[in-house]
RNA sequence: GUACCCGUAGCUCAGCUGGAUAGAGCGAUGGCUUGCGGAGCCAUAGGUCGUAGGUUCGAAUCCUGUCGGGUACACCA
């Protein structure tokens, strides 16, 4: 319907000025129709002509060419061009399925990223929800679709762990790990990280054996040594890690993933790349392998420090690689926090001197911090942070106090709209009431929303059909919902999850609207209604769904 | 010091590939109310879009300066 008016004007605007001039219809105001455009505006521009004449011009050729699809064509404003379509055209929307601009293409979405050993902030419960969207979003645009996620099972934090570990468990006695009941584990961990965090900051004795424990770990990969005892003690705690990272996920109801990559995995191929490349695309400097950044406006990075252990970059080099090779993929996506935009530009530009491709079809999309209402500031250090779990159980907190049972689907869909519901970039501030709540712009009332339209369904006997010679208010909801293949595509094209948040918001209120002056159950027009109904409830049904929520038949 | 992100109503945010009177939610005030789930609907108040310039017929949107908040800048991830 949309792509059928756009074609027509490009059309029209060939016909009458000879040009190829793309044609982006856009969604106006009630008042101006159902779909305006601004051609006439960048036309005038163009060859210095009257607005208001070329879109006069235009809206006649238009008139012509699309008939009785369209009730109007008007021109208003500074020559902007309003159509109002056609009842039945208008209805063609509810119809037209979804656009799969991506299929027989394959996306490869990372996020999440947590680090082995490392306690799970409230920033990758952020990163894992929008990474879960956007790798629906993807998938729904026909993509195949890869999840991945890459952790830090080496490196100087696992050091830090590590030490405080054998510390604890004084000397590298594997079994006394079995003395630790499963629930405490995660907390445990997170203990010794800030313990060997403090050490490392501290204690230059302890920053020492840090060091040293930090080759050590890399050196067990290097032989595959599972079997002494300090082997033993990492791969046990190693996959404490993992087996708490599924519990989050699945307590979180996000699509599993297909590959969890840890470092230890690209570690020797990012090694061997950038040594291949050194002296030509990587320069040593004291002791070090690092890329001069700042020949292209960036900073200067170290890759292979002077250990000779790679540093981050050097096994990102190594990830890519993996990534490419393995995938040779048309698309990749990355998603972190804003923190590492510019680093990672720095490793991007280095690849790119060898390996321009993967660089092309590579965009990292970054997030903000989050913060909860109050003034609560999380630091990353010391332990002080709030956890991934600990935002669940504000928010289950927030359930109880408003006095409802807490149910488990409701608090989920509170935080996840919560977290989605802004555009990706900015810091977001989480107020666990706010999001809790069954009035304003959350996700439980959406949910409400959805159970309340199933329960008028469920109410009538009747059969539904013949949407034709809508009444206003109906034909403002029919409106409403034919946007929504269009929302969809662009929440897919630009990746901006909160577009859906937006507009399933923005539909709840149309209907409110339409359902507070008019009756559907026992009216002349019930199955017309009921078959609104129907579409109002499976269109929030369905971008609920795409936000990883689930949309209760009633609550 | 250099670079990146952010600055829109009291609070939390949409709007940003330039366009028609800057929109929501929460909070405030006032209505609707024997309602198919009122957890709603309607209305009022509240904004020189941080600030100063520039480009343009037209700027919250683009450019420059500046102020404020955050982040990154060599061997952490």
């Amino acid at each position: 319907m949309k792509q059928e008016i756009e074609q027509a004007i490009v059309a029209a605007v060939k016909e009458l000025f000879d040009v190829d001039e793309s044609a982006e219809l856009s969604r106006p105001d009630e008042q101006f129709g159902d779909y305006s455009t601004n051609v006439a505006l960048r036309l005038a521009k163009q060859f210095g002509k009257n607005p208001r004449e070329v879109a006069e011009q235009l809206s006649v050729k238009l008139r012509e060419n699309l008939g009785d699809r369209v009730i109007d064509i008007s021109v208003a404003g500074p020559g902007f061009i309003n159509i109002r379509l056609s009842d039945a055209t208008l209805l063609t929307g509810l119809t037209s399925s979804g656009q799969v601009p991506n299929t027989g293409k394959k996306i490869l979405v990372e996020y999440s990223d947590p680090n082995p050993l490392k306690p799970l902030h409230a920033g990758h419960l952020y990163t894992t929800l929008v990474g879960d969207v956007i790798a629906r979003l993807v998938e729904s645009s026909g993509a195949e679709t890869i999840r991945l996620n890459y952790g830090g099972d080496v490196g100087l934090h696992v050091g830090k762990s590590l030490w405080a570990i054998v510390r604890q468990l004084g000397g590298e006695y594997p079994e006394k790990l079995d003395e630790i009941p499963e629930p405490e584990r995660p907390a445990w961990l997170g203990a010794r990280y800030v313990e060997g965090n403090d050490a490392y900051e501290d204690d230059e004795t302890a920053k020492a054996e840090i060091i040293a424990v930090n080759k050590k770990v890399y050196g067990l990969h290097e032989t595959g040594d599972r079997d002494s005892a300090f082997a033993h003690v990492y791969w046990t705690v190693r996959q404490w890690s993992y087996e708490y990272f599924a519990h989050l996920y699945d307590q979180l109801g996000v699509v599993p993933f297909d590959r969890f990559i840890p470092e230890s995995e690209v570690t020797a191929l990012g090694t061997q790349t950038v040594k291949e490349h050194t002296g030509s695309v990587y320069q040593e400097s004291e002791g070090a392998v690092v890329f001069d950044g700042e020949a292209y406006g960036l900073h200067t990075r170290v890759f292979i420090n002077s250990e000779g252990l790679p540093t981050y970059e050097a096994k990102e080099v190594g990830l890519l690689e993996t990534k490419w090779n393995d995938y040779h993929f048309d698309k990749s996506i990355v998603i972190t926090a804003n923190e590492q935009a510019q680093y990672m530009q720095v490793v991007f530009k280095s690849i790119e001197q060898f390996q321009a491709e993967p660089i092309s079809r590579t965009t990292h999309l970054t997030h903000g911090f989050v913060k909860l209402t109050g003034g609560i500031k999380m630091s990353s250090r010391k332990g002080n942070i709030v956890s991934a779990l600990d935002i669940l159980e504000v928010a289950r907190a927030a359930g109880a106090k408003s006095g409802r049972t807490p149910d488990e689907t409701v608090t989920l869909a509170a935080v996840k709209y919560a977290f989605l519901k802004n555009r990706i970039g900015a810091d977001i501030v989480y107020d666990p009431e706010e999001s809790i709540a069954l009035e304003g712009n959350s996700g439980p009332y959406l949910q409400y929303a959805h159970a309340r339209a199933r329960s008028i369904l469920r109410k009538s006997e009747n059969q539904q059909g013949g949407l034709t010679d809508l009444e206003a208010d109906e034909r403002m909801l029919v409106r409403k919902l034919t946007e929504y293949p269009e929302v969809i595509a662009k929440a897919a094209q630009e990746l901006l999850p909160h577009l859906i948040c937006t507009y399933l918001y923005e539909l709840a209120q149309t209907f409110n609207r339409f359902y507070e002056n008019n009756r559907v159950i026992s009216d002349p027009r019930e199955a017309s209604r009921l078959q609104l109904v129907t579409l109002y409830a499976n269109t929030l049904k369905d971008g609920l769904g795409l936000l990883g929520i689930t949309a209760p038949e009633s609550m």
